[in-house]
RNA sequence: GCCGAAGUGGCGGAAUUGGCAGACGCGCACGACUCAAAAUCGUGUUCCUUUGUGGAGUGUGGGUUCGAGUCCCACCUUCGGCACCA
């Protein structure tokens, strides 16, 4: 028997890596006869420190989808890219002078190289780099869709800007009042900038999350908070003394109406000005406003803050009983939702009660449990179900009726009427920063706002700029300002914002599927040939944020026609954090395994075998050192299997047509094996799983007699080194070769498996008395229910136990277990 | 407060439909090989225990069932998201 040497993964792995990459291995099978799939990972940010153990962990997860699927006979497309424009790169260029676009290419080279090392699967040809200029005048591209569209649009709000990045973000980028990327407090800012409408699919981004049932409900979840649908009614209240102007506020509880004593605007809200106009508090107001406008959003909107309004002075007339009732103005209402105003129900709101009981506002019960009056006075507002009273004519009825009865009733007098409001606001795209994609506007005195035409793109970075750190760099451009408007010729200045990198990442995955096409970002009939992405893999961090836009664009899309879909991913797995000691891997704490000096070590394949095996993919995965030593030694345990085996593969042998019974056993566990793994893969993405049932194939292996059937033991070898081949293709393809396989393992058909050899001819099955097992016995699994009970009441021990207790019932479960009742 | 997820050995985790809890791996212990060590191979490893053909056991307390980690009710803890949203 000759051995074969050692196991040196550094030697094998480049060798293959080059070996795959000049026979275009990866390239993807463009042949429409077999079913598509798409792979997809979250294409990364390619930072100044090249791979991290995260990305690690999705490229590794992704690359065993593509590798299963190809491996199933399926056209698999598996891109990747760089989203690689960003801040990072413009702040390398402030702080250490060097040129964004060379530091970022740099970096994109680096990423391919690192992730080329872990010997995963992607079809390069299709790479997309968002900040090359082939790829960012599609985006100004599909800017200009938008806008002619009617979905992009310019206007003045109150927007967020963070201080040390010194640009404005959308709302979605605000976390708990903090900057995502810097974590700075984030301030409000009045500018006139470009917003997607968003808003106006919010109903069917919420609708599609029905719609995705292989999506994890905690990110649905997510985005259904973030959309924030709530239903109830608009109620126009008018103000006498501004010539019966109407002021509208949003309710979801409209039966409550009659219980109004108030009415309370948000500090920001246009009409305040007039309302206190020549009154007693307009100082002190004027100041309040001021003094709201300088506060951050956590300040003004924590629950723990405390209630502060003033009186107007004015009046608002309510429009069902005539009756004038007071305007205040106070902190707890926001600018932002529903209409800026609230109506003001003490006896049946929380807020109210308190507002009204600190500021000595009348409450008025208007719904009373179904049993009796509430004590008078409330001492507490009275939020749940009952009848109404003080109502006039809906008195009596109960208070969910009430609510589209009332609401009914103010839409037949057009004071108001049932409506939906929704949390979610316009997406804000501006961003006063250098390195991102131009937006293609240009302002003329006068054409006013004209777009760039689409002939006319890229609209490309100027390099003559200057990085203070402050402004923005474009407009130091004085050849990207000046130029001339493309309606009447004459002056005009460019808009100088780029867009949010997430637009970018809106839409890369359409771009893959036809990645060099000049004319248009994609070709309808190529990205519908792709479409929807099959599995899509990522980090849970983009819950609200890439994954709401992706399926923002999507649906644009597909309502100018060029995609089929409206939902880019079917499946979604959010893969869960690297973790060292249960932490969080950081520089700081001093605890980050580079990826790079674990592939040195101990290669690729035990790297990858590590990550998948250690927990199931969406769970956090706490790395260790001697994890990652057991994955190398089954990986070596491997290597010596089929080298101890080395003779068997030189020679034409097959499993003998009467295999012996340990062949028979090892025929089986084979078989169930590739079940296990095919459906561990295919059906849970259950990597750890499918591993722990090769390592019992591997043991099974190990402890098979040198006197059973050699052609039974070759195929199970053969099989084995398949079935790992979606998680550790380097050895696997070395161990095809030394076996004498045809190909490329990674080109191997799926092994498929015989239900029939699962079949046992003899079982173990448990025997119970009372719930609790207490005797084992093997029988025929052709064994009649009748037989086996038979046999199981039969046995000494049971017989014993049984004694003296008599038998009420017993439960027979084919292959399973006995159970006796005896009492 | 609301929403979502999770609680199983010393550790990571498994148990797919209600049917023998702890697969697989790590760690540990003992043994084989070796002058010795490493590597490798083998055996054992939930806890208690009077060591028996014993008892307990999947966050807690109830329930359904012949049978519950799995289903139902109530609660506890941890993590994540949202939160003065009218």
């Amino acid at each position: 028997m000759k051995t074969l040497k050692e196991y040196t993964p550094k030697e094998i792995e480049s060798k293959w890596q080059a070996h795959w990459d000049k026979t275009r291995l990866y390239e993807t099978d463009e042949d429409t006869s077999k079913p598509k799939y798409y792979a997809l990972e979250q294409f990364p940010y390619p930072s100044g420190d090249g791979l991290h153990m995260g990305h690690m962990r999705v490229y590794s997860i992704g690359d065993v989808v593509a590798r299963f699927r190809r491996m199933n006979g399926y056209r698999v497309l598996h891109p990747m890219g760089a989203d690689a424009f960003g801040l990072p790169a413009e702040n390398a260029a402030i702080n250490r002078g060097v040129n964004p676009k060379e530091w970022t290419l740099k970096n994109m080279d680096r990423f391919v190289k690192e992730q080329s090392l872990m010997g995963v699967s992607y079809d390069w040809d299709r790479y997309v780099g968002t900040c090359l200029p082939e790829y960012y005048r599609f985006n100004q591209w599909l800017f200009l869709l938008f806008y002619e569209r009617g979905l992009a649009y310019r206007k003045q709000a109150s927007v967020n800007w963070c201080p040390t990045c010194y640009t404005v973000l959308a709302n979605e980028q605000v976390e708990n009042g903090k900057c995502w990327r810097c974590d700075s407090e984030v301030t409000k800012k009045e500018l006139e900038q470009w917003f997607l409408r968003i808003t106006d699919y919010a109903e069917r981004l919420l609708e599609g999350l029905d719609r995705l049932p292989r999506w994890p409900e905690k990110v649905k979840a997510m985005q259904r908070n973030w959309i924030g649908k709530s239903e109830g009614a608009h109620v126009t209240f008018a103000i006498p003394e501004l010539n019966d102007e109407p002021v509208t506020v949003f309710t979801t509880r409209p039966d409550t109406l009659y219980g109004v004593t108030y009415m309370v605007m948000a500090p920001e809200h246009p009409l305040v000005p007039r309302l206190i106009k020549g009154k007693e508090n307009e100082e002190v107001i004027t100041r309040f406003i001021e003094k709201m406008r300088k506060e951050t959003e956590i300040e003004r909107t924590s629950t723990e803050t405390e209630k502060v309004g003033y009186p107007t002075g004015a009046y608002a007339r309510h429009p069902l009983t005539g009756e004038e009732i007071p305007i205040w103005v106070a902190n707890y209402v926001l600018m932002d939702y529903g209409t800026g105003a609230v109506m003001g129900v003490p006896a049946h709101d929380e807020r109210d009660f308190q507002f009204a009981r600190k500021y000595h506002l009348p409450i008025r019960t208007v719904i009373q449990p179904a049993e009796g009056p509430l004590p008078e006075p409330l001492t507490e507002a009275y939020t749940e179900d009952g009848v109404l009273l003080n109502s006039a004519s809906f008195n009596g009825m109960n208070n969910r009726t009430a609510i589209g009865a009332i609401a009914g009733h103010l839409a037949e007098n057009n004071q108001g009427g049932p409506t939906v409001n929704y949390r979610l606001r316009d997406w804000l795209i501006s961003r006063q920063r250098y390195w991102g994609t131009p937006i293609p506007m240009i302002y003329c005195d006068r054409c006013g706002t004209v777009p760039v035409p689409k002939e006319d793109l890229p609209v490309l970075l100027p390099e003559d700029v200057v990085f203070d750190g402050k402004s923005n760099p474009l407009t130091t451009s004085e050849t990207f300002v000046h130029t001339s408007c493309p309606s009447c010729g004459g002056q005009a200045r460019r808009e100088t914002d780029t867009m949010d990198t997430f637009f970018d990442s809106s839409w890369y995955y359409m771009r893959y599927t036809d990645a060099k096409n000049k004319d248009m970002p994609f070709d309808p009939d190529k990205v519908n040939s792709w479409l929807p992405v099959d599995e899509y893999i990522g980090g849970i961090e983009h819950a609200v944020l890439h994954l709401l836009y992706s399926r923002f664009f999507t649906k644009v899309l597909h309502d100018a026609g060029m995609v089929a879909v409206d939902e880019p991913f079917n499946s979604l797995l959010t893969q869960g954090m690297v973790l060292k000691e249960g932490f969080k891997m950081s520089k700081s704490k001093g605890n980050v395994v580079s990826p790079l000096e674990i592939v040195d070590k101990y290669g690729a394949d035990t790297a990858r075998l590590f990550i998948l095996f250690a927990a199931p993919p969406d769970r956090d995965l706490d790395w260790s050192d001697t994890g990652v030593e057991g994955s190398y030694r089954f990986l070596n345990r491997v290597w010596r299997l089929i080298g101890q085996h080395e003779s068997l593969f030189g020679r034409n042998l097959t499993p003998a047509p009467e295999p012996d019974r340990d062949a028979r056993e090892l025929h089986r566990v084979l078989h169930q094996t590739i079940k296990k793994v095919t459906h561990e893969i295919g059906e849970r993405s259950h990597f750890n799983t499918a591993i722990s049932a090769i390592m019992e194939l591997v043991n099974a292996l190990y402890s098979y007699p040198e006197h059973a059937d050699r052609g039974t033991l070759r195929e199970a070898l053969e099989k084995l080194v398949i079935l790992l081949a979606p998680f550790v293709p380097h050895i696997t393809e070395e161990l095809w070769q030394i076996m004498g396989g045809e190909g490329s393992v990674h080109a191997q058909d799926w092994p498929s498996f015989d239900p029939e050899a699962l079949v046992l001819n003899e079982v173990e099955i448990a025997v119970q008395i009372n719930g609790k097992v207490r005797e084992k016995l093997v029988v025929s699994t052709s064994a009649s229910r009748e037989e086996v009970e038979k046999q199981a009441l039969a046995q000494e021990r049971i017989q014993d136990l049984v004694d003296g207790k008599t038998v009420r019932k017993v439960i027979v479960v084919p292959g399973k277990l006995v159970n006796i009742v005896a009492k």
